[in-house]
RNA sequence: GCGCCAAUAGCUCAGUUGGAUAGAGCAACUGCCUUCUAAGCAGUAGGUCAGGGGUUCGAAUCCCUUUUGGCGUGCCA
């Protein structure tokens, strides 16, 4: 475990700490203070490499002038055998440290002994955490919303699992209920349509329109022609859910398979009926009081536990709903299988759910506990065609699916592209899309890893090998281009923390872009061949680091890391 | 109506627990390949951080409010 920022800040900590110690023994600032500032980055590295703000925080409860306070320490401080060579006061009263060429080399050091583990973190602890998304319904093909899930959830799942969290990937098929006797009435229709005319039969209101139905109806027709047109419609309609169903479920493993996403678990909704479990979680609610009949329907008092509504639980038909059967589904992640942390990736049209669901789960019958269960909840995604707004619904079967969408974009173009921030809305311009070229960021950074591949290749035929960071001259990165490199690198340990804290890994890919864009720059800036033997053997190394780093953030985020283009 | 999310350059978006002159890509314009990949680099131009209040040494960031947009508010999932 490497992070070169956190010890830097640290070291920064502690030194402000002893020299405030010092200069209150020398009188200069009062005695028993503890200063609350905090290190940072400067946008502007001329501020230095490191800025603290100690002395501007700590102005107020001293009553002294934040530029006296800075001085005050900084003439206290000994920055001998740390990482830092020299340092400043600035501005209205940051305290500037610039870093040596011992962190440079440290940095490099780090990288070349992780290699592609380089960034892994123990904020987790090896915890066991869930990370429940895409969960589509079996009923059609995924869409491009579930493109946009399927990205994060996966992301995120290898994030958490970099920083030191025991990962599961998990996908909810809803494989019961009223949407399931919808699809196979659907069918029903269209295979009815098919043998007997298109008038022969009624389309179910509501019911699935897509093409990938009648395609369903026709299997079912090619395959055993006639056979279930005298059948009862309950019967035939059973029939039809047996086959389309997983049918479809197969269909989506292949394409979530070809988008590099694979689950260690597809849980089945309907499993948790037959066992019992839903029953028995109703009864649960019951026997304690948190539900009532009303209108032939057993309903959860959902208002007493904070939300704005109640919740039906069993129809007046006596089936269970969505919502009894979702609340068994996570006392099974808590209880059943003691996850210590459970995520659930949804979309935006089920943040009403998630909020009447939170309240439920403050309710202490049920053992689920609410501060272990997070919500990452993913804006929609506007899908836009020259300029205009493209309606889809499952529904009417008007969607993109993702299985068109990998065809026309690609794998690596789609998993950077919706890698974006959960909680903003992704606009998606198809005609944009379709463009393969430098407009999608994801050519940019896979360039730059590339382009190492090739400059590495090339050194070597000329008898240039990578260096041991030990076998360096620790003196040799006087540019700017080339410690801003070294910056970055050193950043990504404190990225996964933030990333994983967040539940945002499109940091990674905003991360990965910053480090090909400094790489770039390095390269146009500072040459190789032809320079004094330390200074090629320093950058040939440089490269190399930042070949694996690129490397392991693009397989984090799903993305291949091609070595030609 | 109520609830959730958002609003930053012409467009798509960054902006680290409140920090120094608000950044990048695309689009526009100007340069840079007989030398390691020009899918690259350097530069120019582009801003009332939606509007208005407040909190403090200091606000795009926190609080209040108004406006605009998306989504939700089913005995659907």
């Amino acid at each position: 475990m490497y992070n070169l920022v956190d010890s830097a800040k640290k070291q920064i900590d502690a030194l402000i700490a002893e020299a405030a110690q010092k200069a209150a023994e020398s009188g200069l600032l009062p005695a028993n203070v503890t200063l609350p500032g905090a290190v940072e980055i400067p946008r502007d590295p001329a501020n230095g490499d490191y800025a603290a703000t100690h002395a501007m925080a700590g102005a107020k409860a001293l009553k002294m002038p934040p530029r006296k306070i800075a001085e005050a320490i900084t003439a206290h401080l000994s920055l001998g055998g740390t990482y830092f060579s020299r340092c400043d006061v600035a501005g209205p009263g940051f305290i500037n440290f610039f870093l040596s060429d011992k962190w440079f080399m440290d940095v490099l050091a780090a990288v070349e002994t992780a290699g592609e583990d380089y960034g892994r973190v123990d904020v987790g602890a090896g915890q066991r955490v869930m990370v429940e998304f895409v969960s589509a319904n079996p009923t059609g093909p995924m869409t491009i919303g579930n493109a946009r899930g399927g990205v994060l959830g996966d992301a995120l799942a290898a994030v958490l699992d970099k920083a030191g969290y025991n990962v599961h990937r998990e996908f909810y098929i809803n494989d019961a209920g009223n949407q399931v006797e919808l699809f196979g009435r659907s069918i029903e229709a269209r295979y009815m349509q098919l043998c007997l005319g298109d008038d022969a039969f009624e389309f179910p209101d509501n019911g699935y329109h897509g093409e990938d139905i009648k395609e369903l109806a026709k299997m079912i027709y090619d395959k055993e022609g006639r056979k279930y047109v005298d059948m009862p419609s309950e019967e035939r309609v059973r029939a039809f859910v047996a086959f389309g169903l997983p049918h479809n479920i197969a269909l989506m493993k292949q394409h979530l398979e070809r988008y590099r996403i694979h689950y260690d678990m597809w849980f089945s909704e309907k499993t948790l009926h037959e066992s019992g479990a839903v029953a028995e979680t109703v009864q649960l609610l019951a026997e304690n009081g948190y539900t009532y009949e009303k209108d032939g329907a057993v309903w959860l008092k959902n208002t007493e536990l904070g939300a704005d509504k109640d919740e039906v639980l069993r129809r007046s038909n006596g089936e269970y709903t969505y919502y009894a059967a979702d609340i068994a589904y996570h006392r099974n992640k808590f209880i059943t299988r003691k996850f210590d942390r459970v995520i659930d990736v949804l979309g935006a049209d089920h943040h009403g759910h998630m909020i009447r669901f939170k309240a439920t789960a403050t309710c202490p019958v049920l053992g689920i506990d609410q501060e272990r269960l997070d919500f990452v909840i993913m804006q929609m995604v506007r899908l836009v065609r020259d300029g205009e707004v493209v309606k889809v619904s499952k529904r009417t079967g008007k969607a993109l699916t993702l299985n068109d969408l990998l065809d026309e974009i690609g794998v690596d173009a789609c998993r950077f592209f919706f890698n974006a921030k959960p909680d903003t809305h992704l606009e998606f311009d198809l005609g944009l899309a379709v463009r393969q070229d430098s407009e999608n960021p994801v050519y940019y950074v896979q360039y730059a890893h590339a382009r190492i591949c090739s400059l590495l290749q090339t050194l070597a035929a000329e008898g240039h090998t990578v260096s041991k960071t030990a076998d360096l001259n620790p003196a040799v990165f006087e540019t700017e281009p080339e410690r801003e490199v070294i910056r970055q690198l050193a950043l990504l340990p404190e990225e996964i923390i933030l990333a994983a804290r967040d539940y945002d890994p499109s940091r990674i890919n905003r991360y990965v872009i910053e480090l090909a864009a400094r790489f770039h720059r390095f390269y146009n800036a500072c040459r190789i061949k032809g320079e004094a033997e330390d200074v090629a053997a320093a950058r040939l190394k440089l490269a190399d680091c930042v070949r694996i780093v690129i490397k392991s953030c693009l397989s984090l985020i799903g993305v291949s890391a091609p070595e030609k283009m």
